[in-house]
DNA sequence: GGGTGGGCTATAGCATACAGTCGGCGAGAT
DNA sequence: ATCTCGCCGACTGTATGCTATAGCCCACCC
């Protein structure tokens, strides 16, 4: 301890985990003096995510800390605290002794995720249109359009890209942040389930996106709330509709 | 530390924990319903949760790994853990490379807690009417008694005790587990906000809790849930009547 | 042949060690 | 006297080491 100066070698412990620097996308070459460190374990966080999101660790894989941390060129210490993280939001199940497994989605929790989210986006919309500025509404309008391109280009990616950013401006525009924090929350989980099964609704949807903001910037809060309300709650009989279809196709073949 | 099971074993590869194996395990059939060890980070998440919502820690306080950990006797691993999770449900704020701070909960964040709650109780309260079974009912009306009693008894202790018990029983015959587990989050930080400003509100909360049972007993799902708004939103008002009170008493004293 | 117990291996949980960074404080310069 | 710069202590972030446990395999017993 407290070898500071005098005796600190020069070569010790430098170039390491650089390739998770490069794969959470860090281009920069030239350093900015306020750069935060943003610690490792956020980085892996990150990553782990990404892979249970696009199926890359199926549900109930066994995730073994000694692996993740090799592939990522980590220590250990980082991927446990980060797997910390992804079962406090539901993402792995930690069992004690036997440590962390990718959560299997049930049909219950999934139904129950998609109800829960309607209550809360309702309850978003009814406070947007009771909060809403002129230029929020004006930046809805535009995100709208944005969906209505995708729509017009058949671009899958880019509709649910302007979808959830959609809903994110209208959380926004809500001013609630304990809201948001549990929207976004139930949100990334919902989408979890969801994707394997269906994509977005298409047309349907972005219509009733266009009723919504009509509502939104007229000030009618009831008529918000209650719109959006039936808007996820098609999303929800869309997801089970299309789990069933599944379930015959999956017989069938 | 080594104040937990006998952590003296001498490393030996032979003499493994034979005696306890045997020790624990007992006969047949006895018991292993689900033993577990219970990781000590668990209990230091515990520990540190009580000391903040007792104010022994206090708002904006630093929290030390060095002295957390060597007041509760264990390694800044299971504390790092435990702060981890508590950064995660709001309790504190984690500044990268400074460390952990209790959070300071703010005004606006309070009333943001309180409507949120709102909208959620409601909506268990609707779903509690729909699908109450008798015993549930039953059970309920017993908690309403408890609740009754202390309320002639005049303990507070009691009658904070029997509210929640009552609230979770009716959070718990929703049925739905997603729902319940944003109640968790948002109640206790509701009740960390809360206590230092008001208690429960007597003789008229639970005159609405009895209104409330007998909606959900007949199975009146709408008018239960209007009732939990209007019960929780009166809580809210409660609660900024009696911050007001507070600002008052302080600039007068 | 089937059940049972011992031992082995892999892995989580915990502890310790090390390195980098932040903020403060004081000595020296202006 | 005030400002600046470099040193220092303290603490976090990360890595590594150690131990106990869970689950399995196989040998052994019945």
């Amino acid at each position: 301890m407290t070898d500071r100066r005098g005796t600190t070698s020069p070569a010790g412990a430098n170039g390491r985990r650089r390739s998770l620097g490069a794969a959470r996308g860090e281009p920069r070459a030239a350093r900015q003096p306020l750069e935060r460190p943003a610690p490792l374990r956020e980085a892996v966080y990150d990553v782990i995510a990404e892979m249970i999101i696009n199926r890359e660790l199926q549900p109930g894989e066994h995730l073994v800390e000694n692996e993740l941390a090799a592939h990522l060129g980590v220590s250990r210490q980082p991927v446990r605290e980060a797997l910390q993280r992804l079962h406090n939001e539901g993402w792995v199940d930690l069992r004690p002794a036997l440590g962390a497994f990718v959560h299997v989605p049930t049909e219950e929790e999934a139904d129950q995720l998609l109800s829960t989210r309607t209550l809360l986006e309702a309850e978003s919309a009814r406070l947007a249109a009771k909060l809403a500025t002129p230029e929020q509404i004006e930046r809805l309008k535009e995100l709208q359009s944005v969906g209505e391109q995708a729509l017009s280009d058949d671009s899958q990616v880019a509709l649910v890209a302007a979808n959830a950013a959609l809903h994110a401006h209208v959380v926004e525009m809500s001013g609630n942040k304990v809201l948001a924090q549990l929207i976004a929350m139930v949100d990334r989980r919902v989408r979890w389930y969801y994707s394997p099964i269906a994509r977005t609704r298409g047309r349907e949807a972005w219509d009733e996106h266009a009723l919504l903001i009509e509502m939104i910037a007229t000030g009618n809060s009831r008529r918000a709330g209650e719109l959006m309300r039936r808007h996820t709650e098609r999303t929800r009989e869309s997801y089970h509709q299309r789990r069933k279809d599944g379930e015959e196709q999956d017989a069938a073949s």
